[in-house]
DNA sequence: AGTGGAGGTTGACCCAGATCAATTCGGCTT
DNA sequence: AAGCCGAATTGATCTGGGTCAACCTCCACT
């Protein structure tokens, strides 16, 4: 597993400081798979034998519990996944399904914690990174409780199309029921939110989203740093 | 700041395993504070300067957007809060209060940050307790999305059951509107929620609470490791 | 003992969002 | 071009939970 596809895992937060020995190691001990849409990879529960890799393709991380279903976040290329779990060794706490075709990288968690344990740099990238994902749970939480629907989709849309170059137009690369789940509620009011926020200058169609009036948008989503940044 | 707490401090996961010399070396950097109740120790958005331990009392961790406010974390001794920020160097994401009076120790981040290059048993423990602390937000999410108020009220006190050593009866420790706030209800809706829960065997009287009917109960929360339990 | 205030409870009402059912839309197959 | 299927939308209705107001209960403080 030392092909091109190498680099782009190197780039990483997680594994560009480490030493290139160490770097080798991981990918030498790493499995690359290729898998077809709507694959379960992982299933909740599970104890975690790997950290995951997406390369290529989109992974959408749910959970379920008494018959009810919730997505908690996509992971689209190239990022890891389920890191709190191989660095515990405990069970995964959510289950990872391809939303596309995708190409993932598999390293065995046990050569993940045995590489923290004796490259420095490496462990310091573990700790940023999951104090990062730590972060982003925390606003994620604050987002469900503090806000109602309508608000959350405002500022999801918010957010997206800053990640979209922040023009005005900019397309959902998300299936809309899996959206809806994402903000916690139902394929049917998130139709009903947006159009909810036609009257705050925002106009839908299809994938497309067009913001026609920002400064409305923002006045009624009011955008917090410390619930949408990504990087705070 | 080397007195009788120090051996509190020491026992506590993130700092058990760490150098003698380093541990001593954090503890001289550090103040402990007294605090009456209702204090506002820390705002979110400030900068984290210090990581918080709390060696008697009760902290309560929360966070405001647009007017409304949510509790997300009670704090006991003895434990640290707030290590992601620390680590990260990057602002609060919530903010914290005394309920009671409490003792507070607040050690610099920056020599948290300095120990942690340098002591590779404290960076395993940091990387632990942040790994833990993820998945504790994860499960809350899970809890919040997937449930009902009246199931996320059963499992509480399921959980709060099992804590204060599994017996019927027990003590809530919390003020009620608090704990309303936790469970993401209003305090009248928390009320009528208990009086939903008669019919499964719950009886309470003010702090009092008496699980008459085990089985019911549990029949009705279905409470789940992935969810619920602390260590998982 | 009397009083005042905060937390808790109760009841009446309201609203956001869920549910259920019926279309409509859009992409794909044949 | 016709037909099909799943996603999306729309409408009607229901309900969990919020809101508002009244009241109660328990202390703390005179």
């Amino acid at each position: 597993m030392l092909d091109s596809h190498f680099d782009d895992i190197r780039d990483l937060d997680l594994f560009n400081a480490m030493d290139q020995e160490h770097f080798e190691m991981l990918m030498r001990a790493s499995y690359v798979q290729n898998f077809p849409p709507q694959i379960e990879l992982i299933s909740e529960g599970e104890p975690s034998d790997f950290l995951h890799i997406v390369l290529s393709g989109a992974i959408d991380l749910f959970s379920s519990w008494n018959g009810r279903e919730t997505s908690l976040a996509t992971i689209r290329p190239v990022s890891t996944f389920i890191l709190a779990a191989t660095i515990k060794d405990a069970p995964y706490l959510m289950s990872a399904r391809t939303l596309e075709k995708s190409r993932v990288v598999l390293v065995p968690s046990q050569d993940i914690r045995q590489v923290f344990d004796v490259d420095h740099a490496f462990a310091r990238a573990i700790v940023t990174e999951l104090a990062q994902c730590y972060r982003g749970v925390v606003k994620n939480t604050k987002d469900l409780k503090l806000r109602t629907s309508l608000e959350r989709l405002a500022n999801y849309l918010l957010r997206h199309q800053t990640a979209a170059g922040g023009g005005p137009e900019f397309t959902l690369e998300t299936e809309k029921r899996r959206l809806a789940s994402y903000l916690g509620m139902t394929p049917e009011n998130l139709s009903r939110a947006f159009k909810g926020l036609i009257p705050f200058g925002v106009t839908v169609n299809g994938n497309l989203v067009t913001i026609t009036d920002q400064d409305d948008l923002e006045k009624f989503a009011k955008p917090n740093r410390l619930i949408d940044d990504y990087d705070v």
